[in-house]
DNA sequence: GATTTTTTTGACGAAGTGTCAATAATCTGG
DNA sequence: CCAGATTATTGACACTTCGTCAAAAAAATC
């Protein structure tokens, strides 16, 4: 079964090009703007067909997010390979965090327009299944990191409180940080900087609320933050502006 | 114009009567199950009715929106003026969006359908105002806690740290709290006890971490929620419970 | 009670969803 | 290479929803 049959082949592609086409849809024109007739219209098959490979318009907004979550997963596996202390470890999970926004902008669109229960609902359970497992891969990595630290003795963490709930924190910040961005008017409201500063400053906050060692007043963290840019991300070294907003 | 003639109180009942029947049919069906049509067969008027009241679908979601708003900052209100330290005062506003959550589930389900730049874009314009006066007003409130924490002495911030970043964090962490809360397998793939917990370890550890005087080590927190719930949710009382899981 | 103004109605056009019988293309074994 | 079996494709169809608008009904006014 290595080699596929010319019939094979042009069922595979088409495939690509539906999520590619899809995605532009989706990024240009939201939500509603992806239709299945759209689609059907700009590869040139009938609707017929879209529909052998997607059960509905949802299933192709959830397949892909879930293209969209292996990316961010994948950043993040790199970032908590960094080799320095458990604290820049974290660290690097904010950077690359910030990174896959600001560099896969329309990734980063289609988070928040598909990992809504509306679309997967009305997805395939082997597409439900598929989103969670990448997100489980994803949160391993993140509680190994929380876990080196307890076992460094750069964390201590009260009897009662999970690893997980460290990460839990920053992920949270992270998601209501882009949620509340993604509504202009919300940050308008607010005499807040936009961009990264303020995120980046509860970071700092919650990681030192939680006592996480070296403690941000002892270490330069936007020393770190170079050095895992560099080192980690160097294909987007030049962009290390994104930072200064 | 004190007194309404017999049409115009039609009028303004319907009114009334069109945002309960959408509130339902938005709680128990989702916001793809609230169409103008259901709710004109619903009150025995009309689709051409409805329109009168309501330029569109997503101006009856957003009206609902703007009732469940405007209860929220009502809350923070009450909580704001909590008599005790600055940093109970912001415990108090935690407390009472825990209590908001958990005492007016339907309100808080409709924040998380609602709060949508899909939805509000396709508004009149005077009902984003409307929008955006309350969630003012509402940051007015949470901002003059930390203006007065400073001027008490409980809290310093560097120069190029706004008041409102310390709010933007505390709101981002319930934000996102609430946003991977609302999508059951997010919180079932992590190992974390669902409830109110890790959102009130992160607060503490977030507000520890900017240095808000008393830290969590040197004051009984759990002892002031309960205080505060006594004293300014009264009507709540019986449900401390709902701090429990 | 006649006239003007306001309100209500429901049929309508446009768009979108997902289905399915009919048609076309492809594969398969002799 | 071809007949027959299998698989893929099509687009018309039934359905739903949105938002509009001319015509009808009701209310207000004088």
């Amino acid at each position: 079964m290595a080699v596929l049959t010319p019939k094979q082949r042009e069922i595979a592609d088409r495939e690509r090009l539906i999520l590619d086409v899809g995605r532009r849809l989706l990024i240009d024109h939201g939500l509603p703007g992806l239709s299945m007739d759209r689609i059907a219209e700009a590869i040139d098959y009938s609707k017929g067909t879209v529909y052998q490979h997607f059960s509905s318009k949802e299933d192709v907004v959830a397949a892909l997010f879930i293209e969209t979550l292996a990316k961010r997963t994948a950043m993040f596996q790199r970032a908590a390979a960094f080799r320095g202390t458990t604290r820049e470890r974290v660290t690097a999970i904010g950077v690359a965090d910030r990174l896959f926004v600001t560099q896969h902008p329309d990734h980063f669109r289609i988070e928040n327009l598909a990992d809504l229960d509306a679309v997967f609902a009305k997805t395939p359970v082997e597409r439900q299944e598929s989103r969670n497992r990448i997100k489980r891969s994803m949160m391993e990595a993140l509680d190994a990191i929380v876990a080196d630290a307890v076992t460094a003795g750069d964390l201590s963490l009260p009897e009662d409180v999970p690893y997980c709930q460290v990460m839990y924190g920053l992920w949270t910040l992270s998601v209501g940080h882009h949620t509340l961005e993604s509504s202009r008017d919300n940050t308008e409201s607010m005499a807040l900087r936009p961009g990264w500063y303020p995120l980046w400053n509860n970071y700092l906050a919650l990681l030192d609320g939680y006592g996480w060692a070296p403690l941000s007043q002892d270490w330069d963290y936007v020393a770190s933050r170079d050095k895992i840019v560099a080192e980690v991300f160097p294909e987007f070294d030049r962009h290390a502006a994104d930072f200064e907003d």
